[in-house]
DNA sequence: CTGTTAGCGCATTCAG
DNA sequence: CTGAATGCGCTAACAG
């Protein structure tokens, strides 16, 4: 019934009004667009005329529905945080120079911080709107997908993807024992979120490096935050305001030791005259932090670029089920010291 | 074990998987998943629990291509470079408590920058994959979409989309005239994306405050950056290698002033002794960089929150097509000083 | 209450 | 060389 008459209804010009533009059918706009051969120069070239006359672009959508390739490659996100940031400009660094667009999925911001939002995204952006995935911090060991994929920062388990981390054991005794070293014996820890495994990971060699030292860690010691400063506030509160406080801590990753900063100040303590810290990630605001965050240093932008490295090769067919771990390095800045 | 039985072709899970298994047609699950009511409780609860057994989730690109309604909101950017990480998690934020979910295209990585890659992502994106989008730091005027638009740092025009910007004049001004107060009177200017309105503004907020000083403008004291790395170094490499150096440089954003810290060292010169230089923007890695640089401050994070403001009260079928202007402030650090 | 039908915009057969 | 028909996953009418 709807017998059409130009763009009309959206405004946005289909291949249809490009076909009615230019006098032929849509199968053969749709020839020219894609390069297939077959089709008269003459046509071709006007078809190509109406096209950019009309700045006809073809849809994402209904192209991804039908095609099974779409030159974007995706990347999965919690939500956008500093730490995924970071990545994100290595990727796009890395992406600049080939084929390849890129778009970017915050799959947990309107649910919340649900474990498994990365299988939920890659379901929606399904079929094939995006023709490879990059995962970032996953809470799931081995997500469902039948495109190519790689996790940063991942749930390590068997059979998952291709994987890219950094060194979070060494980074996180490094961390510990550069504490010790300064002369602490009550070292706390500010661990990460729950879900993840990295942050898992980072609580161990903690919790090494004391043992190695023979320093006790009392129950109150050791208190979750987050990679957000919400999440991270009741873990630092608490970890200060506790009966016996410890003289330095490590937190599991920037943001929550720049949020523990911020409550020391609250009370009245001194960094790190009072109480030292150390962060891992170094994201950017570590170094501007007051005082100057020491910080366990990923290579993020690498790791970024090293994950599009990865999926690139997936695309072309090589077999790359690589799990690269990049090196984690201590940066001593102006947040510790040793006790007083 | 994951998920078995079913979906055999592309591994995804389909609405037609789902009414198969259930012993329904597809018709009946979309209305058991779209909450429409006219369903037995019985057949509802049977579909829920093979939804919940097979893990399957709308595609988001069929649905858009029939709904036009997505909970989605688009961010178009042209690439992720600092300024747009910095409104991303703005936005990020101001989202997270709202239904919408996000998705960032980048929409020149692959194509260059492309004059007009806003309309092209516009396009591609299409129909409705996104029900509204942010773009940042657009080149045109005003591009055309049936969504509801809002630019940040946009090409300023008429009957264009809501905008929020931050005061660049004043900011380009007072950064002149720190830089001029200090005692200098050989100031340069690095330039911004010539497609970029704010660069043209910079520009001219620098040379008004030049004029009113009554200091002359030689012609090798402007040259043009970009807003990577890359583009700016040859700028940078100009405003030093001229026959008459500045001693003070106005840079157009902080990528170019601290890529022009770098050229200047490499040249042996030293910052703010040889040369006082001042970004704009205020990215993270301003405070971080050696040594520490003299910017104009936007606030980043707020204008994200602003769009987002902005964006949800169109959707709600207010008529907001405001433009708003945020100050932006003079962050006097360690790359400015005196003339020798 | 539930199934059938008809597209959304596009690319791909397969006949002209 | 070109055009009409078909289907991708999904939802809105409309039948049954």
């Amino acid at each position: 019934m709807s017998i059409t008459a130009g763009p009309a209804k959206t405004g946005r010009t289909t291949i249809t009004d490009v076909a009615r533009a230019a006098g032929v059918s849509v199968a053969t706009v749709s020839k020219v667009i894609n390069g297939r051969d077959g089709i008269a120069v003459a046509t071709s070239a006007r078809v190509m005329q109406v096209v950019d006359k009309l700045g006809y672009e073809r849809s994402l959508v209904a192209t991804s529905l039908r095609q099974s390739k779409t030159n974007v490659i995706g990347v999965l996100v919690a939500e956008f945080e500093p730490f995924a940031l970071q990545l994100l400009q290595g990727i796009s660094d890395a992406l600049s120079d080939t084929q390849y667009d890129v778009l970017v999925y915050a799959g947990a911001v309107s649910v919340g911080n649900h474990r498994g939002w990365e299988n939920r995204s890659l379901s929606r952006l399904g079929g094939t709107l995006i023709d490879a995935a990059i995962l970032v911090t996953p809470t799931l060991a081995s997500p469902d997908a039948s495109i190519p994929l790689v996790a940063i920062d991942p749930h390590t388990g068997s059979g998952g993807p291709a994987t890219i981390d950094g060194d979070n054991l060494s980074g996180a005794r490094a961390a510990t024992e550069h504490l010790i070293s300064l002369g602490h014996t009550r070292v706390g820890h500010l661990r990460g979120r729950d879900d993840l495994e990295s942050a898992h990971v980072r609580e161990r060699g903690y919790r090494e490096a004391m043992h190695d030292a023979g320093l006790p860690i009392p129950p109150t010691f050791v208190t979750t935050g987050g990679y957000r400063a919400d999440d991270a506030n009741s873990g630092a509160v608490a970890l200060l305001d506790a009966e016996v406080r410890p003289t330095a801590v490590f937190a599991a990753n920037d943001v929550s030791a720049i949020e523990l900063i911020r409550v020391a100040h609250e009370r009245g303590l001194r960094v790190p005259e009072d109480l030292s810290i150390v962060g891992f990630d170094d994201i950017p605001d570590a170094a501007s932090a007051s005082p100057a965050l020491t910080t366990v240093r990923q290579p993020l932008r690498e790791m970024g670029a090293a994950a599009v490295e990865a999926i690139i090769e997936m695309l072309q067919g090589k077999d790359t089920s690589a799990h690269m771990r990049l090196p984690t390095r201590l940066v001593v800045r102006a947040s510790t010291a040793p006790p007083a």
